[in-house]
DNA sequence: TGCATTATTGTACTGAGACCAATAATAGCC
DNA sequence: GGCTATTATTGGTCTCAGTACAATAATGCA
């Protein structure tokens, strides 16, 4: 019927959209741990195996947005100008990646943070989000030095880098409505340390 | 008989450093994720119940040295003095830590990382600990900043320095034996986030 | 000797995640 | 219309981590 043109096999009769929304609904009913896959499937109508085609864990609901947001900011990295300054180019990119998250679009485990009760499971299913971004930002950095001796140590840069900016995105969600746009958050906590490493470059040259 | 002065009670027939011994050989026979709890208490020659009176979780086999490298770093921002740069003193109480770190309390994880296949698993249960590091030098950043307005953003710094440090450790355990001490590692990774941060400080001040 | 305390063990259970085989729906081809 | 390759969904089964709780064993102390 729909979205299926020129495709062969039978259609899919669900989807990431439609398991997100009931198990968003559980979860604030519920908490996050409180809530099992098959009580998703079931509120979603279909079976308990199928949540795993979609989904490689339970906790991967909570980060869809996120997974976008590789994507983008691997697509900012690459229309930086070429040669200028590397962590001052990073900062932009995050900053464009960041204002393009628009509130639908920012997972659920930001923004539900206190309601779901799912500050213990993004401690241990958060890091390896985090690890995504960072070696997009790391593979950047030691890019963008690859004529010059590296100066800016890449991983280093990135891993602090996205911190910083993930402790940004955690206060704007503990901020409630009403704060200041998610960027402002971003900007204030990562561009000392994009200039910080940017220093090392700047010290070395001159 | 031994340490059991003045303890009433049954005296512990095992110890967290029997169990790691265990899984240690284990890790390196079968790789993290191939070994069992089971497996682990039999080779020790205990229950398997026995092995969550040590340790909360699997993983946490992985980091039992981090968690005793949390109170060095307490300790040692607890002995900086009064006033100074805020940042700096950071760097040098991490500093202090890592070089306190010898090969021995160096946690598995870190130590055995090809060898015993964990680096899946690492994603998954090292953010909590980051975690831990982290908020004990929010609370020192935050703290060292009472009586003035606070300039250095705690959070996003602390996130920041941890995370390069974290990086810094990851790489000199990738390099393998005959490496630079680990505490060059993390000088070099987080002396640019330090200095970045204390300037936003001076800049505001002067 | 009995009592409070602490360590170890046994049993049973829930739930995540993997694996695999069966079935259902669909498009293209004859 | 039937056949086939392809893809989605489903059911069943299994392992293992982690929890809960009760029973038992060892110890110091009154």
């Amino acid at each position: 019927m729909t979205a299926h043109e020129g495709r062969v096999g039978r259609r899919r009769a669900s989807s990431r959209a439609m398991l997100e929304e009931a198990a968003c609904e559980l979860f604030l009913e519920q908490t996050y741990a409180g809530t099992t896959i098959e009580q998703i499937t079931q509120r979603a109508g279909v079976s308990r195996n199928t949540f795993f085609n979609y989904f490689a864990a339970k906790s991967d609901v909570l980060w869809s947005g996120v997974d976008d947001s590789v994507e983008t900011l691997a697509r900012e990295l690459s229309n930086l100008p070429r040669g200028a300054h590397v962590m001052l180019g990073v900062r932009d990119a995050l900053l464009a990646t960041a204002t393009q998250l628009t509130p639908g679009a920012i997972p659920l485990a930001i923004t539900q943070w206190e309601t779901m009760g799912v500050a213990e499971e993004l401690q241990s299913s958060g890091l390896a989000r985090f690890l995504r971004l960072a070696s997009v930002l790391e593979r950047h950095v030691a890019a963008a030095q690859l004529g010059s001796p590296a100066r800016v140590p890449a991983q280093p840069a990135a891993f602090a880098v996205i911190a910083a900016a993930a402790s940004a995105a955690g206060a704007w969600a503990r901020a409630g409505i009403g704060r200041d746009p998610l960027v402002d958050y971003v900007a204030a906590a990562i561009t000392p340390v994009c200039s910080g490493f940017e220093q090392v470059l700047g010290s070395a040259s001159r």
